[in-house]
RNA sequence: GCCCUCGUAGCUCAGUUGGAUAGAGCGACCGCCUCCUAAGCGGUAGGCCGCAGGUUCAAUUCCUGCCGAGGGCGCCA
């Protein structure tokens, strides 16, 4: 069993001894401090009240009872602070956390069932096919498809999905904006500037049209953007087959029956306010043509049909879109929680300190491609994962870009390479690792190993909170707290030499094959490369100074 | 005016369903390589957790108001 789920059981049976109401969850939690334990928890200061006692008594009585329980795990308890009851635990406990890992491994370890193979559609980027995408895409693009990882690891069955905006007028001003260029014309005033404009439309042979040229040309760009920063979809969902298909006006007309929508000065509305929307929408407008919502009211409808939770990434941009998207699908009889909008605040992109506005229409863009060139796939990915989605992120190439050695990401990639370096070393030298079975791994008392331990414990909790939350940046916060625990244990600990008892050496080795676990598993849902080794030469050659 | 997000060290940001002395990186300063990679380790300095109320045994965390920053409020997408 679990050693929380057996001290929470414990501290039920304490609680049923003394004759109190047992809480529907004991709180059970890991103190920031290691001075107050492994584990401690607060139901004497959330019952005291109720039973009428102070809460230092009561976890005092709480103590003694359960001191008097045998247990595998716990070695002495505490009453401490205002009431808090603190677990020490035996350090079997851990040693045994790390046989769990190293059995596991990378594709095992902090995996879980919760999603109990229920399907669901992650849809993000979806940029328009009318350019590159820019460094600002990075953001959803890496955020989106580490929730794809973190509920993979968490059993879910995950569709990566795009959803490509093929037609309409947007689509209509870059074929025109194209076509304008060839013929010599001034691109329209509405149209787009961008220089890529000029470089595309010199690539289109005379016989193409320019929009469905224009698509694919942008298309291919994305994929082979994405694919350079290890993102890969599943599905590349058009709008213009949805035409096709007639399941736009069905939609339409499914919205009529539902009596969620009505015509008024010659356009279709959608009665949105119904649900708490500011004004109602348009769906179809007096020329005819759909509005953006329509298509795409009917796009959810199909991806409902297809899956059990649906979890869209948009830009900050677009936060005033999620109303009436949940309007229009919960006219239609669906919940609206089917549907989870995950907003990615802005980023601001710098170049040494100064702002570059993301603009299509001006041209002046940074094109997500030369992100990926300057600091690298995983430098940028790690970047884009380093702090939540809710706050505006600032991105400075040059920061990223020149300082290396600073850079989180190789902090965390040495980590993992030094561990590799040592194991071809024992290998070398001719180090035979023991099964685990015979490993002694009560030689791991030094502080350093038992902290490593301790955090490899709490990566499958980590994994659980940020699948919950929707928030890879945890994964990030771990991995950096993990990678500093190695470089400490590195620092102070040798694994292999004369002066290393070979029992320890056993244990030790057992150890870095745990943290290498913990250091794939991490690496691996933030989609960033574990390299086997790093050198400093590698830098010397690109620096200059 | 309304809606969303944010406000924590000089800078960039973490902070678990409310818990004990608020953390990390960078920057500054001081140390550590005869040793599995110094892309590393240790230490010092640096905080009215935007402000004011409220709830609670306990608030950086929850609620309300205010101030400040960013984004949105189209028959564009």
């Amino acid at each position: 069993m679990d050693v929380r789920e057996s001290i929470k059981n414990l501290i039920k049976e304490a609680l049923l001894s003394l004759g109190l109401e047992v809480p529907a969850e004991i709180h059970l939690e890991r103190p920031a401090n290691v001075e107050h334990g492994d584990w401690s928890t607060n139901v004497a200061l959330a019952l005291a009240k109720k039973a009428e006692s102070n809460p230092r008594d009561l976890a005092g009585q709480l103590a003694s009872t359960l001191e008097s329980f045998p247990s595998d795990y716990v070695a002495r308890l505490e009453v401490a602070g205002p009431g808090f009851l603190n677990f020490y635990l035996n350090k079997a406990w851990l040693y045994e956390i790390l046989l769990q890992a190293v059995n596991a491994g990378s594709e095992n370890w902090a995996r879980s069932e919760q999603g109990a193979n229920r399907k669901v559609i992650v849809e993000f980027v979806s940029a328009n096919p009318t350019g590159p995408l820019h460094a600002g895409h990075g953001r959803g693009a890496c955020y989106g498809d580490s929730v794809a990882r973190l509920l993979e690891r968490s059993g879910y069955l995950v569709s990566r999905e795009f959803y490509v905006n093929d037609r309409g007028i947007q689509m209509n001003l870059f074929a025109s904006s194209l076509a304008a260029h060839i013929a010599g014309e001034d691109i329209p005033a509405d149209g787009y500037h961008g220089v890529y404009i000029k470089e595309w439309a010199s690539e289109i042979p005379e016989d193409e049209d320019p929009l469905d040229w224009g698509k694919k040309r942008a298309l291919s760009s994305h994929k082979e953007v994405l694919s350079a920063l290890n993102i890969e979809f599943d599905s590349w969902f058009s709008e213009t087959s949805m035409v096709d298909s007639g399941s736009i006006e069905k939609t339409l007309s499914m919205l009529e029956k539902a009596g969620a929508s009505y015509e008024k000065d010659g356009a279709i509305w959608l009665k949105s306010t119904e649900y708490g929307d500011d004004k109602d929408r348009v769906l179809v407008k007096s020329d005819g043509e759909y509005t953006y919502l329509l298509p795409d009211v009917a796009y959810h409808l199909d991806k409902l049909v297809r899956a059990d939770r649906l979890i869209n990434v948009w830009g900050a941009d677009h936060h005033g879109y999620i109303t009436r998207m949940k309007a229009a699908i919960q006219s239609l009889g669906y919940e609206p929680e089917r549907l989870e909008v995950e907003v990615t605040q802005m980023v601001n992109l710098q170049r040494s300190g100064e702002e570059v506005k993301l603009s299509k229409r001006t041209g002046d863009i940074v094109e997500l491609s030369e992100v990926v060139k300057e600091v690298g796939s995983d430098a940028a990915r790690f970047t884009y994962l380093l702090q939540s989605i809710d706050t505006t992120q600032t991105f400075d190439l040059d920061l990223v870009s020149k300082r290396v050695n600073e850079n989180p990401i190789f902090y965390v990639q040495y980590a993992y390479a030094r561990i590799r370096s040592m194991m071809k070393k024992a290998d070398q030298i001719g180090f035979a690792p023991l099964p685990l079975s015979e490993v002694d791994l009560s030689q791991l008392q030094h502080h350093r190993e038992l902290v490593l331990i301790r955090s490899l414990h709490e990566l499958p909790d980590v994994v659980e909170r940020a699948t919950r939350e929707l928030a890879p940046h945890q994964i990030t916060t771990w991995l950096r707290e993990f990678a500093a625990d190695l470089h400490g244990f590195y620092h102070d600990c040798r694994i292999l030499g004369d002066d290393v008892e070979p029992s320890l050496t056993q244990a030790r080795f057992l150890l870095m094959r745990g943290v290498l676990v913990g250091l794939e598993v991490g690496m691996e849902l933030l989609g960033v490369s574990a390299p086997a080794e790093m050198w400093r030469d590698d830098l010397a050659e690109e620096g200059d100074g």
